[in-house]
RNA sequence: GCGAUCGUAGCUCAGCUGGUUAGAGCAUCGGUUUGUGGUACCGAGGGUCGGGGGUUCAAGUCCCCUCGAUCGCCCCA
């Protein structure tokens, strides 16, 4: 066993494993063009405050699984656990207001001190997407077509469904909430353990519990739909038109309810049973008092993240990266010849790998190994005669080609 | 933070109820006459059996602790 050891939580991805994850950026990228959303780089560490304030004190993830420490200079810094929090701290201290409405969409690595698990880690890659300064349902249906685009597009839409329901306004969210917890209140004793402590903490996610004795109290659990306001009932009409009308696929839920403290009105999950325990593969919501909570003024705004490695292990392996042509020279006149040669290859944009050990046997299967479609044998008798011999690794078929006529040998 | 299962060469694993120098396949390197791979054959290197302690005449094999992995709970993307 060796003595160094990756931290744990954290991957290194070699060939496929990592090819599959620049797959998902890569698509992400493609249709995030599509509808309209600018890229935004946002800092991967931001003061803590803007995640305390926004995600909620007394979430797990602002109390327990925050990388935070203390920066030279004293001040709290942590790595970001999501990233909505720091695109809104960027909408606000970089003046991004002056382009409301802003369809924004980034990428990269988030942190959170969890138990890794299956597509659960402590370094984990989000996509995210986010409409901000948008109060409209047409807002939500864009952002729920983007993530059903990005499904299409990575061939997994089939294994996916999208889940949607409401939250409702404030004042919904707030009678619903209280006559939640008197109802459970009441039935305390037929609940688990951990949802008991739930009801102290975050008593709407009781309604996603999978312990089967909550299951049992959810059942007749008062729904949103009982104290939704009409304007919150007509929002959440307007949503759910609107994807229909851009055909989307999706079933109501109503007990989904979000984790997280910001959220209002539309909440929803793109969910699989494919990967486990770790099932949902986006999720997101209109979280309209979040800026707000970061001093700023009231933005609405909606937004979703999509976790990369889960996606990556849902989607068909992508080809894998192949040289065109693998330059074997014999000699040392040969070699360095073959430099020039490589070059020239290179420069034509024909990926060019040069087999520089071992014998030609050696070189060969080297050549063979790394999947080149090509071999391209270059000694001093070909040297002469200012030819190389083009060897299809397939068929087996050799040629002579004239170092003059190379790229288009190989190209054709 | 809680639970279950697991931890043997670079990788995937075998090692039966504890018993002489711990094995295989793949990978790596070398060779099968020195310029032809993908398909053959021969050979080599590589492991203090995660780490520590204990039981025993004897432990990879049993017990305890610890670290790690996996899957689930929790949380969440």
């Amino acid at each position: 066993m060796t003595s160094v050891q990756p931290v744990r939580g954290t991957q290194s991805l070699l060939g496929e494993e990592a090819d599959r994850l620049a797959a998902i950026a890569t698509a992400f990228d493609r249709v995030r063009r599509i509808f309209g959303f600018k890229r935004v780089e946002v800092p991967t560490i931001e003061q803590t405050s803007v995640f305390a304030r926004t995600i909620g004190e007394t979430t797990d993830v602002v109390s327990k699984e925050m990388y935070s420490f203390e920066d030279r200079g004293g001040e709290s810094i942590t790595l970001r656990p999501e990233f909505t929090a720091g695109i809104c701290r960027a909408y606000l201290s970089e003046g991004w207001q002056q382009y409301a409405p802003l369809k924004l969409a980034a990428h990269g690595s988030a942190f959170r001190y969890e138990r890794p698990q299956k597509g659960r880690f402590r370094e984990f890659r989000q996509l995210d997407a986010e409409i901000i300064g948008a109060a409209e349902p047409q807002a939500d249906v864009e952002l729920l077509g983007l993530g059903y685009q990005l499904l299409r597009e990575l061939g997994i839409a089939d294994g996916v469904t999208l889940e949607l329901n409401t939250l409702g306004d404030p004042e919904t969210r707030d009678n619903w909430r209280r006559a939640l917890v008197d109802y459970f209140q009441a039935h305390r004793g037929e609940l688990s353990d951990d949802s008991n402590s739930r009801l102290e903490r975050n008593p709407l996610r009781i309604l996603d519990s999978k312990d089967h004795r909550d299951k049992a109290v959810c059942e007749n659990a008062p729904t949103v739909d009982d104290y939704l306001t009409a304007e919150a009932a007509d929002f959440f009409r307007a949503v759910t038109a609107g994807v229909d009308a851009a055909g989307v696929p999706w079933k109501r839920n109503p007990r989904l309810v979000r984790g997280l403290d910001y959220y209002r009105h539309t909440a929803f999950e793109f969910v699989t049973d494919r990967l486990g325990a770790q099932g949902t593969v986006i999720a997101g919501g209109r979280y309209d008092g979040l800026v707000e909570a970061l001093g700023g003024p009231h933005t609405p705004a909606v937004g979703w993240a999509a976790g990369v490695e889960r996606l990556a292990m849902m989607i068909e392996a992508p080809a894998p990266e192949a040289p065109s042509v693998a330059v074997v020279p014999l000699g040392e006149r040969a070699e360095a010849e073959a430099q020039k040669i490589v070059a020239g290859l290179r420069r034509e944009g024909i990926a060019t790998d040069m087999a520089y050990r071992g014998n030609l046997k050696k070189r060969l299967s080297r050549a063979n190994a790394a999947g080149a479609a090509y071999a391209l044998i270059i000694g001093d008798d070909e040297l002469d005669r200012g030819e190389a011999q083009l060897k299809d690794l397939a068929s087996g078929e050799q040629r002579s080609v004239s170092l003059d006529l190379l790229s288009e040998a190989i190209k054709q």
